[in-house]
RNA sequence: GCCCAGGUAGCUCAGUUGGUAGAGCAGCGGACUGAAAAUCCGCGUGUCGGUGGUUCGAUUCCGCCCCUGGGCA
């Protein structure tokens, strides 16, 4: 696929949770032969389809779609494994001339894909395994001092409650002998887009509206039937650790299958908790995200012109 | 109309024997490189209903007014 400009083009879409990305992705990957491209780390999952609100089927049969619900809620992912999909997905795109169109709302996919990851040897998963048993039974404050023993430099960089960082400084320290911060100064690896034309989207809507937007489709979701959705994951017993498990809804939906808690009041909380997750979002972009197009929901309606023209000229 | 009980943070309330106030919930700000919907850090955000009076000083005491419950008519 070819713009004229000899780079590839390609349209990304972030924003915090329930901030209109999918509607728009769909809409101009429908009208302009887009290919949907999954940017949202819980999205993956394959047992999580309504909780995560996942592009429902008969979208996914209008348009292209691809890394929705494709993995397996028994599987730990990261950003690594999200990245080498994300590229290739990106490149079927290209080569079937359709215009990728990567949507989500995890930022840290976004930072990956745009200026590309640290290259680290991987860590032998018993080397992982050991740090966060040890997390589990000793908690962060004795793995602080053990890094602060180690590498006091590493440790000086992390707080003591930061037990999931620490962690994972120990195990790169133990795996590769070399503390993360020297992997990352070493290996700057230009991102995956540098040569690519690149349109990036970031919808942000008024707090206010956000909010009882998040609070709406919460709703919606537990009448979709996002409580059988959770019990048919429960019945798979898995590690509670796994982020699966951690998506919002599953922990205080399986507390009501559980009766420890009663619907409405975990719904509440389920709301509270994803709005406070659209906070952070929101925190991360403004910080990581300057470079991007922000634009209210006022705003995308002045301006759709503009980005429907950026995608029939570069598509 | 009269009699009670209240009006303090976005909500529910506590408190100040007169020195401009604090809990819970909600909220706000920040950090962030293979678990990121994760993980971690920080922050009371206030015309104490209004208005006069007493006082060096009133959210607190007094008067009047307004509002909300409840009761009697």
């Amino acid at each position: 696929m070819n713009d004229g400009t000899g780079r590839n083009p390609v349209v990304l879409i972030a924003g915090p949770t329930a901030g209109g990305k999918s509607a728009v992705a769909y809409e101009l990957a429908r009208t302009n032969a887009g290919m949907i491209i999954n940017a949202d780390a819980l999205q993956v999952y394959r047992e999580l389809r309504i909780l995560t609100a996942r592009p429902t089927p008969s979208e996914e049969r209008a348009v292209p779609h691809r890394l929705y619900g494709t993995v397996s809620a028994s599987r730990p992912y990261s950003v690594g494994l999200w990245l080498d999909a994300a590229r290739t997905a990106i490149a079927d795109a290209w080569s079937l001339n359709r215009m990728p169109i990567v949507v989500g709302g995890t930022g840290l996919y976004f930072k990956a894909l745009e200026q590309g990851l640290v290259r680290l040897p991987p860590i032998p998963p018993t080397t992982r395994q050991k740090w966060r048993h040890k997390l589990e039974r000793q908690g962060p404050a004795s793995l602080y001092e053990e890094l602060m023993s180690l590498n006091r430099a590493e440790a000086t960089r992390l707080r003591p409650s930061d037990g999931q960082r620490i962690v994972r400084a120990l195990e790169i320290l133990d795996a590769t002998g070399k503390p993360l911060s020297a992997w990352h100064a070493e290996s700057s690896a230009p991102g995956f887009l540098a040569t690519c034309r690149v349109l990036k989207l970031f919808l942000s809507p008024p707090r206010e509206h956000l909010y009882k937007r998040i609070d709406r489709r919460f709703d919606e979701m537990v009448e979709l039937g996002a409580m059988a959705e959770v019990q048919e994951l429960l019945r798979q017993s898995l590690d509670p650790s796994l982020p699966a498990m951690k998506a919002i809804g599953v922990g205080e939906l399986a507390a009501v299958a559980g009766g420890e808690l009663a619907l409405d009041e975990a719904c509440r909380i389920a709301k509270r908790n994803i709005r406070r997750y659209a906070k952070r979002q929101l925190t991360w972009a403004r910080r990581n995200m300057i470079s991007w197009n922000w634009i209210s929901e006022q705003l995308m309606e002045q301006t759709r012109g503009y980005f429907f023209n950026f995608i029939r000229r570069v598509g």
